[in-house]
DNA sequence: TGCGGATATCCATATATGTGAATAGGCATA
DNA sequence: TATGCCTATTCACATATATGGATATCCGCA
């Protein structure tokens, strides 16, 4: 994976958003993303799709839910800058009403995602 | 400056060169940098500028010459991720082959930017 | 003041990218 | 097997971006 090629990747918000909350809170659904980043599905699917093709994310479904977490193959250079970004306080105003909206989506739906 | 437009200036290789040659070497003229990486004038020009208009990068002219250099009041998490690139082993091929053109300039012109 | 080198900008164009709406595919459960 | 939820993909379109070539601007120097 060229560097050039995962900023790209980075640089759309909205994959960004979905990458700083997977790095943050583990393995997220489709469904979780969608509640949390409030945007549609084809759009959450299709910027997922791209950081799955470049080999950032892998996907994993458990029955009807397919779940997206960081690859564990990524290079060195790569997971140290995710990490960095994940420790990092920037997208604080964005990523803490994700964040929120994360959490109510457990509390709405009386589930954990931990189940699966 | 927002995190995804950071990440975009870093999307295209050219700009991403110039950034890690100077995060590198210090400041560089568009004069080196035109040679260090093989490419036209008004190319190089026009991604420093979209560089410093985002203030990544702020310039400086010293008579005939501009000098770009990282602008000293970039945020924090840019200023690691920056250096943690300039320290990382990623682009290896490509940046081993402008620095030496950038080298070569020197002993060609029989000059040292030093000297501005 | 005129010239030449260094840099910035404009123009036109080709290509890439993000998006909504619609549709298709996959999996559990009845 | 039929239904419904979850996810992926296709299509059409608007916008953004990168680029080469030409041109303009800025500066030192004769």
């Amino acid at each position: 994976m060229l560097p050039h090629h995962f900023f790209k990747l980075l640089s759309d918000e909205t994959r960004l958003r979905c990458l700083l909350l997977i790095a943050r809170n583990g393995p997220l659904r489709v469904f979780d993303l969608m509640a949390a980043l409030d945007e549609s599905q084809p759009k959450i699917s299709r910027h997922l799709s791209q950081l799955r093709h470049l080999g950032v994310f892998e996907d994993t479904r458990h029955g009807k839910y397919v779940f997206y977490n960081i690859a564990p193959d990524i290079p060195g250079w790569c997971r140290k800058l995710i990490d960095g970004l994940a420790q990092s306080n920037c997208l604080q105003e964005t990523y803490r009403a994700d964040s929120e909206r994360l959490v109510q989506l457990s509390v709405d739906t009386h589930t954990d995602r931990a189940e699966y």
